[in-house]
DNA sequence: CATCTTAGTTTGTCCGACAATCGGACCAAT
DNA sequence: ATTGGTCCGATTGTCGGACAAACTAAGATG
């Protein structure tokens, strides 16, 4: 963070690629192109910018691995935001090659649940009590299957942060959240007791966000992650050890 | 989060140089390439992926955006971590274009800064003190420089949280925190008790972590918080409305 | 041994080309 | 009129080759 500042800045003009992107990027982040609006061909490009179709081809790759730029119907290419789901596996990807450790995502993921969950109790919807509530019965359908209970749990807090309405919220625990996965797999393998504690926490927070008692749904959750952490130490898992790789199948 | 599945795959192969970035990708993510390692030549990856140079380019960008791959000295391209800050960087320009509000922002922020503090106050070496104090010296000796006193208060928390050393922690609340400092800006220049307030709350911060004392840590930052998300409303300005887009300048 | 020179590598950029595919127009059949 | 088929142009994905600039490393020189 104290970085001494680099007293002559790069000068350096840069690969033409790199430009192109980043002027384009100006372009978008001003305002002057919003998500939505098409991109001028690749061949209109170069002549505009006085490049090669090559070149720029090389500079298109940059935007639309930044998510800011997506072909529409696999053609023509257009400004886009960046997904959520995509920009959260990136960050899960940076973390997972960082050897983050459990301990370090614990203890983020606990700042943010029961954030996330007191503002689901105020901020709720009607098709999100739905939502959360139809997770909850999928969930007791299937307490012997760990695979399954596993993802709906991964999805159930997903769920409450929607609720709260709160896209850096979700953000943040999303890329987080994504990781837990394989942990969760392991305790609920191995901790008999865990599916009925999980089901019980689960269904205390959402009878809290749908009596919209906020301090309520943070108490629980609370427990709830609390509870996973115990639960983590106690099938003798390290929690100073980076959290493991996971393969998930690409979405976006 | 409850999206239909689609029954049918896209089924498409994909772009050749887009499967070059995922194979390079998995080759990462499955640790056969580690961090540091160089890779082959533009020219090698062609002949080995039977692919012209010019697809095998087109690849490289992806990777090089994604932050998994970077040119060492200029010239070799070798595998690397994607930085914090670049991440950091596109979580905030993801943010903005999505017109998240101040609410979002705050809330995100509000769960995880106390955090950072609790956890800094037992984590913190004494680089981590030394650092912060000499934040705190630079904040009391810029007061009436509303411009760099945002800078520092920035700065001041970007150390809080390093001094948690928590790097899930750390990122999440970078992504955020660039983004007030506008807002910062705002109501220390209008507000002529804020400066005063918040570096009465900074100097209490700064002591509770050099005690190790959690709890007072967590406590003076929620109302460090809290202070700020009432010196917002008090100048005027309105939660509810799109954080605006802020040039800063490139560092990566 | 240190330094300079030189040749080979590697990247950035350009040019030109072609097949596949998408969009749309135009036409035929139910 | 709606549906289906065909054709043409536009655009993208991929390829081959080329060259200057910058870097690397080896060899020559003091």
């Amino acid at each position: 963070m104290s970085e001494t500042k680099p007293l002559f800045q790069p000068l350096e003009p840069a690969p033409a690629y790199k430009r192109l992107c980043q002027a384009i990027e100006a372009e978008i982040m001003a305002g002057r192109l919003k998500p939505g609006d098409q991109l001028p061909t690749e061949t209109a490009l170069a002549e505009a910018f006085a490049l090669n179709r090559s070149t720029v081809r090389e500079g298109i790759r940059l935007l639309e691995q930044s998510g800011l730029a997506e072909r529409v119907a696999g053609r023509r290419l257009a400004v886009a935001r960046p997904s959520t789901k995509a920009l959260g596996r990136r960050v899960s990807q940076a973390l997972v090659l960082h050897d983050v450790t459990f301990r370090e995502l614990w203890q983020t993921i606990a700042a943010l649940e029961p954030a996330a969950a007191a503002y689901a109790a105020e901020a709720r919807t009607e098709a999100d009590l739905l939502a959360l509530q139809r997770n909850l019965r999928q969930s007791e359908a299937a307490t012997s299957n760990t695979q399954q209970l596993s993802a709906l749990d991964v999805a159930f807090h997903a769920l409450v942060a929607e609720a709260a309405h709160n896209r850096a919220l979700i953000l943040a625990r999303e890329a987080v959240g994504q990781l837990f996965y394989p942990a969760f797999a392991a305790v609920v393998t191995r901790l008999d007791t865990a599916a009925a504690r999980l089901l019980t926490a689960h269904r205390a927070i959402v009878e809290a966000i749908e009596r919209r008692d906020a301090d309520e749904a943070r108490r629980w959750m609370v427990r709830h992650i609390d509870d996973f952490h115990r639960g983590y130490c106690m099938v003798g898992l390290d929690p100073e050890a980076p959290i493991g790789r996971v393969q998930e199948e690409d979405s976006q």
